[in-house]
DNA sequence: CTGTTAGCGCCTTCAT
DNA sequence: ATGAAGGCGCTAACAG
């Protein structure tokens, strides 16, 4: 509410004295430091970081856009990130754009308009127009999760292609031989990465890639509703479905159920992402877990180093590995 | 990166011109306009949006201050507030306090620089400081799932009183007698309401109250473990536990696995704000769901009504009722 | 229809 | 050790 001329005719001073005082600059009197001091405390006067970002040119704010933070990975990430930027004083702006690319722009707009010292991007495609807008405009931004092509991007992602790799393995171990992949139809890395994982577990294991096995749909309960839906109507049935993310898995399993069948007896289903163990009273789900926290908290650190010049000019790419747990959801196929 | 003076400069015209034509104000040859528009776009312009809300005394932009993103309840609530904030072209900063009041008001205080237009708050306690810092800022604010005692400030929550009191009620039903609820010790409405409600449902029953019963830890997993571990050494145990959040539920079962007790057999357990349904596999624990999207959704526009200058004078409470879910984890007592 | 002046709140620069 | 002038990018109010 009052601004530094309150202050300054509270206390009698200039305004410049009472910046001094607010910055720790320049030398001041003990005694109209107190002064100013006082001042300060009678009015409550904060300073407005409108004018001095303006000045600055530096808002000590980012971004986090990501395409849901209803996703507890997304959630556990965006903890990360929140964490990371407060810890050096950084507040976060985020945004939700649902996969959409349109949605991503808009928002992207505003924040370049609001002046975000940084993004970080959950691209919602693996050529986002995002990021040119946001090179044309000086906006140093770093990739989470998901890979883009333009290769001079900062990109902390997990590792998908490994982590589908060894899902697949691991039902391969269990006997199965018709496994089903649902994925994302969107262009996103995650989505052809995960896919790529589940072709060489196959190729190695010299088992043929079955087209029909591969449904592209949403990253959703929905989408993995859908495409599991599809799967049931084939000859032979699949044996075994790797859910490309938890939300997929979890309407995959909804549709089985809903079918009559039996998790893992009729069908084996894995994923990644499931819920944080904790959470969990009967823990169910094969999956590969990603360092969801470490992802945001790694991102925001590189992206906050950017801002501060350190890390060089060369574009980084930290690719942090997944866990892959065992649980009761994935058995060798029914005889 | 380009300013309104580039602008100007490119399109041969006054600043002044440049900004009627941004902000579609005034009258404008549709030559010039179109001049303008060029320049525009050749440039890739985007307004300093911290210039424009230097002047308007308005950023756009409002903060959601709550405890944990992490919890899904919290999780839900902050996309209902996305959404609605968005919808009227507002961007949300986000704060995570984890129950401090310390933290808290550092927050409230860099968001009171930054200039925001409004406030969501979970406060950290029923007389947080934070509420007369905001108001002696000017900034409106709205609390969210918990009561503050000042009754001038709106209100969105679910019915803890009347939600614990249908859960305690359904386990009296049960034939439960000796029922333990556990709950936090930070001076929060949600953790007193729950308590009320359950007070209220054993005197309705003629049942006394073992204050022995009544645990008061954190609402996280570790706290809901201790309190468990302590009911468990009781002569006699209780033979149903009623965790105050999920968290504590999940805490709860925990302990009560590590033990050695099967729920419901041995114990029952109910809890407020289980997770998402369709997340669950084998949906287990009885529950009272709030609908949290609709508090931040609800929280989000009663805020911008205040922003607007609509909604009157008078502080509104606006109490969204729960949904008793009866599932496995609820059962009669041991015999 | 368009331009000039002034100021939002703050801080850098240069005096004193 | 302190103050005065000027400007960050933008727009309201007043000219013309």
């Amino acid at each position: 509410m009052s601004t530094i001329k309150d202050v300054a005719r509270q206390a009698g001073v200039s305004t410049m004295t009472v910046s001094r005082v607010i910055n720790n600059t320049g030398y001041i009197r003990s005694e109209t430091r107190a002064r100013v001091e006082q001042a300060i405390a009678e009015l409550g006067y904060l300073p407005n970081a409108l004018a001095r970002s303006l000045r600055f040119k530096q808002t000590k704010t980012i971004a986090l856009v990501l395409t849901d933070i209803k996703n507890p990975f997304f959630t556990t990430l965006a903890r990360g990130v929140e964490d990371a930027a407060g810890a050096q004083g950084f507040s976060v702006l985020f945004c939700n754009t649902d996969e959409s690319e349109a949605a991503e722009g808009a928002h992207l707009s505003i924040l370049v308009q609001k002046q975000v010292d940084g993004v970080l991007l959950v691209p919602a495609s693996s050529e986002s127009r995002a990021i040119p807008l946001l090179r044309a405009h000086g906006v140093p931004v770093v990739a989470l999760d998901r890979r883009v092509h333009d290769p001079s991007v900062d990109t902390v992602r997990g590792d998908s292609e490994g982590g589908a790799y060894e899902l697949v393995r691991h039902l391969i171990g269990l006997g199965h031989r018709r496994i089903a992949v649902l994925t994302s139809a969107h262009n996103v890395s995650t989505a052809t990465d995960r896919v790529a994982g589940y072709r060489r577990a196959l190729s190695e294991a010299g088992i043929a890639v079955d087209p029909r096995l591969i449904c592209s749909d949403d990253f959703s309960t929905e989408g993995g509703f859908r495409s599991t839906q599809q799967l049931l109507a084939l000859h032979p049935r699949p044996t075994a479905i790797f859910g490309g993310n938890n939300f997929i898995a979890f309407g995959a399993f909804r549709a089985m159920r809903e079918a009559g069948l039996q998790v893992p007896d009729d069908c084996s289903l894995v994923t990644f992402d499931d819920l944080p163990e904790s959470w969990l009273m009967l823990p169910f789900l094969t999956t590969v877990n990603q360092p969801a926290y470490a992802i945001g908290q790694q991102a925001t650190e590189l992206l906050l180093d950017r801002l501060e010049g350190r890390g060089g000019p060369a574009a980084r790419m930290i690719v942090l590995p997944g866990e892959l747990i065992v649980r009761r959801s994935s058995a060798p196929p029914p005889a």
